[in-house]
DNA sequence: AAACAACTACGTATAACTACCTAGTAAATT
DNA sequence: AATTTACTAGGTAGTTATACGTAGTTGTTT
């Protein structure tokens, strides 16, 4: 088991120093360099990739923040492991750096065990999740669900579901067996109900609010 | 602190048997009653509501499976809470439990310790979720961002945004500007190259397929 | 050098959608 | 009895999108 090469990126000094104080008696585990900010942590591998193993990055720091900089390590550097490292539960920033890229995360007022054993997960290319917050990762995904029940009526529902598959206003009319006009007017009275103005918005409105399938 | 009164619903009476062993030295929680099937369980509500507190429930059962039961239940029995109890990390059975009205999720394989935890928690409302099944969830509730990537180009996947965004041709080319026209071959060429006709499906294909956000 | 892909742009024409109007019937609500 | 809502349908007009064509520029690949 080799030692894991740490970055560590933070911009308040202090967070950096109580980690560096946790990690100190730690075996395997070994800081090799410390940004700022993203932007640091970008400059410092253009010249230094393959000193580093994983990347302990705070999601809010200025000027490149770390979702930004996740991002960039996913796209250029990929065997760089990047594990988030937040104050709160902030369920959105995480997301996004989970998309962006970043293999785990993990709270600041995390215990020095729960720390070594989260570099070490990611370090190995697992995903890690601090426990307290994948409570409210998972309500925050899973509450994009709530479709508020639209006002439309079934019959504008209906034609609505028509017009997702890109059904002209005639098509839809022999299908439902009513003029093409009526169709138009149940149109026209969607768009006026969803507050959108065309096709374009409402077929969008109507996937995001889960209206139609 | 009063007691809390448990209803065990499971296919199997050897897990039923092995969980009413494991509450049998717990202090606070009573197992009143057991099921064989969610039909059985809702039966049982019918006369018996006032006695229950918490929901022990396995998800897949004969007859009626968990999740429909736990639909039924926070439909009607709305202070009787549910506790998902799972065999292995099966993420969208947990998901629809979880949609459907259930407060948590446990393993089977939990210990003691956890399964006592994790009924205390639900029965005081609040989430209880296995820390096992956490990573497995957030992995599924976040993979559904891979995106093929579509055969678009950097500026169609612009001009597509735009147009999500309810805008025409002609404003869609005064931002990127470039003529409507531009914009109008633009459009014929995504709408060639995702193979549909129309705004509405263009739409909705980019919507589905994650190439807008 | 030639071929290809992406981006640009226009001409001409038709199809489809949006706007604003009226208006009747049926069912439900006040 | 009167009002409202949903569903139906049309007139007229204007805007927007789609169809099919051509074509120049730039950059990349063969």
């Amino acid at each position: 088991m080799e030692t894991i090469k740490l970055l560590l990126a933070d911009d308040h000094l202090i967070i950096r120093d109580g980690i560096k104080l946790m990690l100190k008696k730690s075996v395997g585990i070994e800081i090799v360099a410390e940004a700022n900010n993203g932007a640091e942590v970008i400059n410092y591998l253009e010249k230094n990739a393959n000193k580093i193993d994983v990347i302990l990055m705070d999601i809010n720091m200025p000027i490149m923040n770390g979702i930004e900089a996740t991002q960039v390590i996913s796209d250029s550097y990929k065997n760089i492991k990047v594990l988030a490292l937040t104050m709160h539960a902030e369920e959105t920033y995480i997301i996004n750096m989970l998309k962006a890229g970043a293999l785990g995360y993990v709270l600041k007022e995390a215990g020095t065990d729960e720390l070594i054993s989260a570099i070490k997960t990611v370090a190995n290319g697992q995903k890690y999740y601090s426990n307290e917050v994948s409570v409210t990762m998972i309500n925050s995904l899973m509450s994009d669900n709530k479709s508020k029940d639209s006002q439309l009526s079934e019959r504008e529902l209906e034609v609505l579901a028509h017009i997702a598959t890109g059904k002209t206003n005639k098509k839809i009319g022999e299908k439902l067996c009513i003029s093409g006009r009526t169709v138009e007017t149940h149109r026209r009275n969607i768009l006026e109900k969803l507050d959108v103005k065309n096709t374009a918005e409402m077929i969008r409105y109507a996937i995001e609010n889960k209206i139609i399938a």
